[in-house]
DNA sequence: TGTACATCAGTGAACGCGCGTTCACTGATGTAC
DNA sequence: TGTACATCAGTGAACGCGCGTTCACTGATGTAC
């Protein structure tokens, strides 16, 4: 996942021309969130993230300030996009609020399979303590997915579009971790089932849970037994 | 949860008399363990540990002989048992893959219920590359959960107990899913919901989801629409 | 039952190392005249 | 269009600090006679 250094020519002192390209801050996000991802935020240290960046520590200060500012930085300049674009049928009014929220379990489910760090760096952080994501991450899932998720499970349950008789807090909690833990967890169970015949990639996951879901969510018929 | 460091009296130099308590070791693990369940392995200090257990860094070492060491001591004494416990169910021959399978999974929620700090713990240490418990976590977990549980649901399935026409491999890690991560996550959650009336606890939790479970693997009967 | 001494449990202070951070500096760029 | 100089992007070397680890030590305990 990490790419090698790169082996830019060694860089004389002094400020840099405008051929060489211009655009080290980013790449030096590219090399933290990449870092972050793999080993965890303590567990990164910033001469790393300038080894990879091919720049060096003292610039990672001279941009971000401090290593917390820069984690703050990244957190708002790549991870809070993906939460809006995820979290944005939550926001609009539904007409079907089970539509909206199928429509919202894929949507979320494509977007952090195209972005497979997400969802391992966001759980990973949320579960140590201390951690300056942490409390973002906490404050914004209990703010929007929250409490879209569970407005919009309470309405399809008012409306009779869901069956009804599952507390709606529990059922949000288990779409959750239906729609998250196989991607934050991909890496493990892809080496466990590497034996396996036929590769699962994500458009199988993605179908397969939303087909639990819609099972999750039939209203019950009369029992036969 | 990380009790105040004992104010133990200051302790003269030298051997200590047969007095003073002796199970010096299982107070460290167990700080140790409390520790690193709050702020995962890396972000431990060997000071911290020794500080929490009323003891100096210099004897972690005596005991244990490095930092990593110790943790695998803690993986053995601690946290093997507790697996062990858990995936009993999976190693006994079966008349009824299905009931073994919601035993399992009843026995594994009730017993991550009751102690917490398991779930938290492996999910972030096997999120976390480089760490010394995720290579034996995943290994330990590959040779018992995922193996018995898919060999379970593939004799299930195959005697009709249960819907056939889901990937048995998709199918475990959902279950695997539904299983762990409400209960890792369960300090996140009980902040969110923290402002409803009826709080949840385990035994709500568990129901909640032994209720999914049993939908889930239903056989389909012919749809009304 | 005493005594001499090896062993044992554990300490306290220091070690080298890598961390995040600082700061004086370098030389290209932008601007005023 | 040139020139002087302030500004800017970024470096290199060093800073103090806390980390895991080491080691000479202390005094109670066990053992041999």
């Amino acid at each position: 996942m990490v790419k090698p250094a790169q082996s830019r020519k060694p860089r004389r002192p002094g400020r840099p021309t405008q051929a060489s390209n211009g655009d080290m801050r980013e790449q030096v996000l590219d090399a933290a969130i990449a870092l972050f991802v793999e080993r965890g935020v303590i567990a990164t240290t910033l001469r790393a993230i300038a080894t990879q960046a091919g720049v060096t520590p003292a610039l990672l200060h001279y941009y971000f300030g401090s290593k917390d500012s820069m984690v703050e930085a990244l957190l708002d300049q790549r991870i809070a996009p993906f939460i809006a674009i995820s979290t944005a049928p939550l926001r609009m009014p539904a007409k079907s609020p089970r539509a909206v929220l199928l429509a919202f379990l894929e949507g979320h489910m494509r977007n952090i399979a195209a972005h497979p760090w997400l969802p391992r760096l966001m759980v990973r952080e949320v579960l140590s303590e201390g951690g300056v994501l942490r409390e973002r991450i906490i404050k914004q899932f209990s703010g929007t997915i929250a409490k879209g998720l569970l407005g919009l499970i309470e309405q399809a349950q008012a409306l009779g579009e869901i069956r009804a008789d599952l507390d709606p807090r529990l059922l949000s909690l288990s779409l959750v971790s239906l729609a998250v833990f196989p991607f934050a967890t991909a890496p493990i169970w892809r080496s466990v089932f590497k034996s396996s015949a036929k590769q699962i990639d994500a458009e199988n996951l993605i179908a397969h849970t939303l087909v639990l879901v819609r099972g999750i969510l039939e209203k019950k018929r009369a029992k036969s037994n």
